[in-house]
Formats: C-alpha cells, structure tokens, sequence
DNA sequence: ATAACTCAGACAATTATAGTCCGAGTTATG
DNA sequence: CATAACTCGGACTATAATTGTCTGAGTTAT
C-alpha cells in the first residue's frame, strides 16, 4: 500500500472537518509538513474519481464532492493506486514442462486454485475498507481532540489566507 | 504481493503430490518454466519457516516438513514476503503545523484511526488467508487434471533422475 | 493590468523487486 | 578411495515502481 493514501485520506478528513470553504493543496501540505508537489500529484486523482471538486483562482482549493458518509475508504484507495490486484497471477500453470509448448485446455480452464484462495482474500480486504466511511473514521478521531484544537487550526488557516495580498509576502513560514 | 509467491505456492503443491521423493529446486523450476537462480532463493526462506526440510547429496531435495493439511497459505506468504505490513503508517498526524513541532500526548496516543481502518482489513485478509491449507488447494486442484496425468509427471521427473549418471550428460534440454 | 495564487502534467532520485552469478558442501558412481 | 555431478546457500546486478521535485498554463482578487 503506498505511502499517497496515507497523505490522501489525511486531507479529506481535514476537508470534511471544513465543509464550505476550500482547501488548497498547497496549504494542506504545509499544514500536515508533508511536500507540497507530491500532494498536487494525489489530488487530481481523486477528483477524477469524483470524490473531490477542485475550484481555481487566488482563493480556490478543494471540496468534498459528496457527504462524508458516502465516501468508503476503499474508493479512495483505488482512485489513488489505481485499482490494481493485490496478486497478479502469472499463469505459470500452463508452463509445465510436460506439455511440451502447448498447454491441454483443462489445465487453463477456470480460475487457478491458488489465484482464487488470493482472490477471496482481497475480497475480504475490500469489503472490509468498503464497509468503512470517512465519517466512520472522522467520528472515532473527534473524540480525542480537545474542543480548543478546532478554533486553534480555523485560526492557522486564516492566518494564512489573511497573507493572501499584495504586500504581505506568503514566505515558506510552514517549512524549515 | 511478489511473484516468489505464485512460485513457492505452485512447488508446494507438486511437493505434496510427491510424499517420500524429495524434488530438487532445479527440477522443479525446469518442470514449471520458471528461473532457476530465482526458485533457489525462495526455499531457503521455507526451510527456515519450517515449512520444507532440505537434504543434500545428488538425489537431494527439497521435502514437505509437515502434513499438507498443516500448513496454511498465510504461513507461506510471510515465510517468502517477511511479514512485512500491507501498510506502514508514517505518523503524519504528528507534523501538524499548529502544534510547532511538539505534538501534545492526546494527538499521537494509541493507533490513528485511518490506521486501525487498514489493521482491521489487513486482518480480514489474514484471516482468510490463514483458513487454506495447502491440503485444501491439492483438492481443489485435483478434480480436474485427468487420472493419466500423474502418471506422466511421475515419468517425466524420473527420466529426470535417470539422466544423472557419469556417462549422460543432463544437458539444458528444459530450457530454450 | 497586475501579481500571486491555483491546478496540472512532465522530469529525476530513490527504493524494492526480479533475476543472475558463483562458491562450499554432500552423495552416488566407478 | 577419487571423481564428478549434483545439492544448497548467499552475494551481486538489472529492472520496475514509487517517492519526490520541477516548471508551465490558467484563474481570480487586488
Ligand atoms: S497459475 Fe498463477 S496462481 Fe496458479
Ligand atoms: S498518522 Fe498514519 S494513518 Fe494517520
């Protein structure tokens, strides 16, 4: 599993706990101290599948397209990795040796009884990450932080939007 | 999931088929088509899980070291891979820029929520991967391949073995 | 009109995997 | 008993994917 869903699903909890006012890409990364290029790199992804809505412009950023409860953890796993197989079978059944080139049709036919074990259990995975929502995971993180810290990040992102001008220069403050 | 896996799971299967006659890692990687080098890396790993035991000498080989019914595909699977974690957590929730690079105790105790997401589908996977045994597969397996067909492997891993005299050459006649 | 911001895709560095190679030790052969 | 071919075992190199960086086109408040 790769290191951008971690980034990925990270920010949209970050979205969905600021619904109404966009996020950019720019600031989740600074905000989390993660890079800034690799999370550009995630976010289109994601909205290709639907799952976010990107506006433009000097006070532009992303948006949860949907409610928090319609979004399962595994649509965000496969908008960012790109659905591949857990287990790629190579068909080297149909290599044996004893058939000298070319393969009986009984012994490709169907499903490999290895491939298949493999295939039950990435479908236990995905109906696992399928039965869970971003709301789901928000709610068991809510509990932890105390009232204070929400004010405490609507403060840090509008100090950053206040910079937003033509005098006050931005700076890489975040970074270093 | 790496290829040594569909390798080592396909030679276990054919160790199981053959009780008693040990077959070597190079045999058994011409019979199937695959590297021999390669095939050579992967059972050490399995003799050292106890899953194979190894003997020496010119009709030397690889054996299964228990019953087929007592060894499970999640046990082959981390004998091969390392038992490495299908998703390694980086502790992002810790660099949030509002704490200024002391993260308060409430923030990081316990597992991240998206974290224990992926720890409950990890062990839905294990779990199912754990309830196949490699007797379960062999049964599967068997139904199909017509009853001649054991035969013929039987004769052609012994015309294997008869070539290993000091008169005729074994040749790579395998391969190409 | 400007200037700073936004997204978006093309470009390297790093890491893990797949595959190759050669050496030490063992056993049937003659 | 000497040989020779086989066995396993770990160290080495090529390849593919992932991580991370850079530069460019377009948009919006000033
Ligand atoms: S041929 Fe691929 S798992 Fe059996
Ligand atoms: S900090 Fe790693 S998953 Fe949340």
């Amino acid at each position: 599993m790769t290191a951008g869903v971690e980034y990925g699903l990270h920010c949209l909890l970050w979205l969905a706990s600021s619904p109404g006012t966009p996020l950019s890409s720019r600031d989740l990364a600074d905000f989390q101290g993660i890079s800034r290029s690799f999370l550009a790199k995630v976010f289109p992804k994601l909205e290709k599948a639907g799952i976010v809505s990107a506006s433009e412009g000097i006070n532009g950023g992303y948006l949860l397209a949907r409610q928090p409860g319609d979004i399962t953890v595994l649509e965000v796993i496969d908008a960012i990795e790109g659905k591949k197989p857990l287990f790629d079978c190579q068909e080297i059944r149909g290599r044996c040796a004893v058939y000298r080139e070319r393969p009986p049709s009984w012994a490709t036919k169907g499903v490999c009884a290895i491939h298949a074990v493999m295939l039950r259990a990435e479908k236990a995975m995905r109906d696992s990450l399928a039965s869970q929502t971003l709301a789901d995971i928000a709610g068991d993180l809510g509990g932890k932080a105390p009232p204070e810290f929400s004010d405490d990040v609507r403060k840090w992102l509008a100090d950053r939007t206040k910079g937003r001008t033509r005098s006050g220069a931005t700076e890489d403050r975040a970074l270093s």
